[in-house]
DNA sequence: AGAGCATTCCAAAGCGCTTTGGCTAATTTG
DNA sequence: CAAATTAGCCAAAGCGCTTTGGAATGCTCT
């Protein structure tokens, strides 16, 4: 069932057909209703490769994916997707991952937006002056960034979590317990969340005279083996902090690890806490010491992008609005004052 | 840069050009050559909504992705999905991942078969006369089936691993080391990988006289904390399993948290092996006592799903061939004789 | 020399939609 | 009451590609 059948099934021009079905205010809402109802009634569905020639929209948004034989997806990518497929299944989107070579992405982006594959993209782990972000916004396709990039000359549209002020509290509430030897393990010193984080960790102190040494900071990859090692070598240092902060909750697993096989406990002579993106397959309240967190939903942040995403689509969002949300700190048993 | 313009500067019309480019045979080589050439020097681009809406062909393959407030996407997706952009990135195919309501994904098979928006899908995690499947198969678009499903009086195509032999394996491991009390967590048993599963530590045990109790047999989703409270109550039985068969490495970890929480000792109490699909993130070599496994890479049957659909997109695969990757048997630290 | 056949190209007709630029009839306006 | 709007509809022209059905050219063959 085409326009032109469906059309003609109602002795009415495809113009009018289209305009009826579009909403468009030329035709009288008898004859609207009329349309609309034969195209319910025989399950019309307007092409949309059709619809994209025409109008140059295709209601899908698009992920440029970095691939490449030693680039590993992150697991958070998983349950960031959830939540744009949950927003995005109610409202008839679609998303296209466009797999891109990771050390070019850039002519992937080109690609999609010289071919208007889809409306709006959305980029992740940016990092500072991020060049992904500089093209695309010169692209002028809609776009929103899922964490922030720092360094440029302009404003754009993004979302993002206070990591900063996260870890900033996290720190603050370890000193306050009595930490003077804090470490931070954290993820790509290259991304801007991680460079929040430190910035945040380094805050804390720096507000009652501390510092975070050149050695009690490490930035890996956030796997469990790297947790450990970091983990390890920051223990079996001759002054060892006694308290660590985490960016994962993987990498805190084997933190735990390291704490075990070096025969101390948690939190009497570690305190932990860990950042936790909220996995349904891994839960902070269920590790050996239940494990204080700095909490933010990332499934509801996949939400968020796909709502804005839609929203910058349609026209009703513009301008480089930024959003922060804030960050939970929860305290459970992996936090103690601090070793006498 | 289109079609016409181009035709136009290399005074041939847009026929010629286009099949110069598409490589029919109609055209001398002298001129396919000028038109290439010409192409690749202005960088021309067919523009993909025209030629989707001439030829009904799209260059992307689907996804439907099961979404709901109470739907996790399954970690193990990232992973595959690596595999799938590896393989795709070279090949110019995007992925569509169309969000469906987890309670009726048939619409949205039906939607975007009917818009023609993909070329080919791949379905996942299927069940037993799963009735995606047969839809797919009705509907007439090219298809791989991630796993396999039973119950069918129809053949289709599919890419599996050896789920039964590999738990066969593992569980007569054990067997010959003397256990005669397994028990298995396995994943959701409605999804065929883990009713084979099942059917492989039958089958061993069997083979020995021996059976698989009904209390010693879990089905849960596969999350750390389930894993735990599975191996707990194996555990807290009068006569507790002396060895574990697992379905998950996440899941392994509540095992092995468990253990510990009952002041056991793997693999002196409890044996254990659990199936890994290979997380960068998670290894189980880096267990508190490296853990034995069946390994299969998730990531390289995402590649090769992906060739096997591009394959059948151009007409190189056809019919029903189902392929099943044998798993390997990794034995590490974790597995023992029979306590006494 | 004329029929028969490749070879190489082209004009034009789709693909199914949106949108522009009218056209008619009904309504309002001075 | 004629003129000017307006409401409601339509024909046709895109969007940029592929593909069908020739047409022209040069060649071989009898």
């Amino acid at each position: 069932m085409n326009l032109k059948q469906l059309s003609h099934m109602l002795s009415l021009s495809q113009t009018t057909v289209s305009r009826a079905l579009n909403g468009y205010p030329e035709v009288s809402e008898e004859t609207r209703r009329r349309v609309m109802d034969a195209a319910k009634r025989h399950g019309y569905r307007p092409n949309p490769s059709a619809r994209r020639l025409a109008t140059g929209k295709s209601g899908m948004i698009g992920y440029v994916l970095p691939t490449g034989a030693a680039v590993d997806i992150d697991p958070h990518f998983v349950e960031f997707l959830s939540g744009l497929g949950d927003y995005a299944r109610g409202h008839d989107l679609d998303l296209v991952l466009s797999p891109a070579d990771a050390d070019d992405e850039e002519t992937t982006y080109r690609r999609i937006v010289a071919n208007r594959q889809v409306d709006a993209v959305y980029l992740s782990s940016p990092r500072p002056a991020d060049r992904r972000l500089a093209l695309v916004n010169t692209l002028g396709i809609p776009f929103i960034v899922h964490g922030r990039s720092e360094g440029f000359d302009f404003d754009y549209p993004y979302l993002d979590i206070d990591n900063e002020g996260a870890f900033h509290e996290a720190a603050r509430l370890l000193i306050q317990l009595g930490h003077k030897r804090l470490a931070l393990i954290n993820g790509n010193d290259r991304e801007t969340f991680a460079i929040h984080r430190e910035r945040g960790v380094r805050r804390a102190l720096a507000a009652s005279g501390l510092t975070l040494g050149e050695r009690h900071i490490r930035s890996v990859t956030m796997t469990e083996e790297n947790g450990y090692r970091a983990a390890r070598r920051l223990l079996e240092e001759s002054e060892p902090p006694t308290a660590i902060l985490c960016s994962s909750l993987i990498m805190a697993l084997g933190v735990v690890r390291a704490v075990r096989d070096l025969g101390l406990t948690i939190p009497s002579d570690l305190s932990l806490i860990a950042h936790d993106d909220v996995f349904p397959w891994l839960r902070p309240e269920n590790f050996p010491v239940p494990l204080s967190t700095t909490r933010s939903s990332i499934r509801l942040a996949g939400a968020r992008v796909a709502e804005r995403l839609a929203a910058r689509i349609s026209g009703l969002e513009e301008g480089a609005r930024g959003e922060v949300w804030p960050v939970d700190l929860v305290v459970r048993g992996s936090v103690a004052g601090a070793p006498v």
